[in-house]
DNA sequence: CATCAGGGCCCTG
DNA sequence: CAGGGCCCTGAT
């Protein structure tokens, strides 16, 4: 039932990221929980695409020191879609963001020699649109990252578009609308909670303003944009640190630490998770300045790697699968 | 079996 | 600005 729609080969075409680039620090984060909208491989991601209404499927591989972008659809693409799907994805991985000062000027740090040397062109990114990385937020609300991927398995079961590309399969995420005609009992089925609500009113925002996510990348402020977003219903704290950095890119968006990433950065910085929220905040903004929130990501990314090889007990115990 | 705390957010007082 | 309620799940 639900079979994949099937998608071919119809394009490759290449980027050149700003130099320094590490593409498997910007592709693959390991502290992100596994969805099945993105597959990861070995230098090389999966993911979809919605541009102009259709859906496609990417092949981004690295093709050092450029970026492939193998482009999957139903039939022949024009030349526009090329250049929008080009264009998209340089936005969403921040491929012309610029991380040579940071990497220059820390690249001694104690904290941060290891993890620049390690991964040194690492930017913050997203596979996600706005819309998309909204039900993402909504989903991690209050719960494990098991519950999470249970409630996102469930949605994309129901109302994601399935597909099938380059030997994967994986889901595009549902559109606004399609999440607008269905009613908040029948999300509920699907046991995501009061989220239900949440999910109902973002789709609905975003269904009425269909160019509300390049309305927000024009605002460059990041206080101005931090107060738009919050706007948003069921958008609060904790989910806008996490799209001004990862979806908009500013390298200081931390003034908000949750509990438990509080106590990991206070095991990094002072090897005991007992430093109060705000005492490392201040500390971080001391040591780092303007780069603060990219410096936390560096650390926090290379422990990640650092548990997929060995064993780290004190950290697995913060981590709640 | 019951109770409770989560990788928040909204609303109320 | 503090704190209760909201959903579900798994731990105790």
């Amino acid at each position: 039932m639900n079979k994949p729609i099937k998608l071919s080969k119809q394009a490759t075409l290449y980027l050149e990221p700003r130099f320094p680039f590490n593409f498997k620090g910007t592709f693959k984060k390991p502290s992100h929980f596994p969805s099945k909208l993105v597959i990861c491989g070995e230098n090389r991601i999966f993911q979809s695409i919605e541009i102009e209404g259709s859906i496609f499927g990417l092949e981004i591989f690295d093709c050092h020191p450029r970026i492939g972008i193998a482009i999957y659809g139903k039939r022949r693409i024009s030349e526009q879609v090329k250049n929008a799907i080009k264009v998209e994805i340089a936005f969403r991985y921040n491929t012309n963001g610029d991380v040579s000062d940071f990497v220059q000027g820390f690249r001694r740090d104690k904290i941060l020699s290891g993890p620049i040397n390690r991964w040194a062109g690492m930017r913050p990114s997203t596979a996600y649109s706005l819309y998309g990385f909204l039900m993402v937020a909504t989903v991690l609300q209050n719960a494990t990252v098991k519950r999470t991927v249970q409630m996102m398995d469930a949605l994309l079961q129901k109302y994601g578009k399935r597909l099938a590309f380059a030997r994967v399969e994986l889901y595009a995420i549902w559109t606004p609308n399609r999440i607008e005609s269905v009613s908040e009992e029948d999300l509920r089925a699907l046991r995501v909670g009061y989220r239900a609500k949440n999910i109902k009113r973002i789709s609905q925002f975003f269904a009425s303003n269909p160019s509300l996510e390049s309305s927000f990348r024009r605002i460059s402020n990041k206080e101005e944009l931090k107060k738009s977003l919050l706007k948003i219903y069921g958008v609060g704290p904790q989910s806008v640190s996490y799209l001004l950095f990862e979806a908009f890119h500013f390298y200081d968006a931390l003034d908000h630490f949750s509990p438990w990433e509080a106590k990991i950065v206070s095991m990094l910085l002072y090897g005991n998770k007992d430093a109060r929220p705000k005492d490392i905040l201040a500390d971080v903004e001391r040591r780092w300045g303007p780069w603060r929130m990219l410096a936390v990501h560096y650390i926090f990314e290379d422990i990640f790697w650092r548990m997929e090889r060995e064993k780290i007990p004190w950290l697995e115990e913060e981590i709640r699968m």
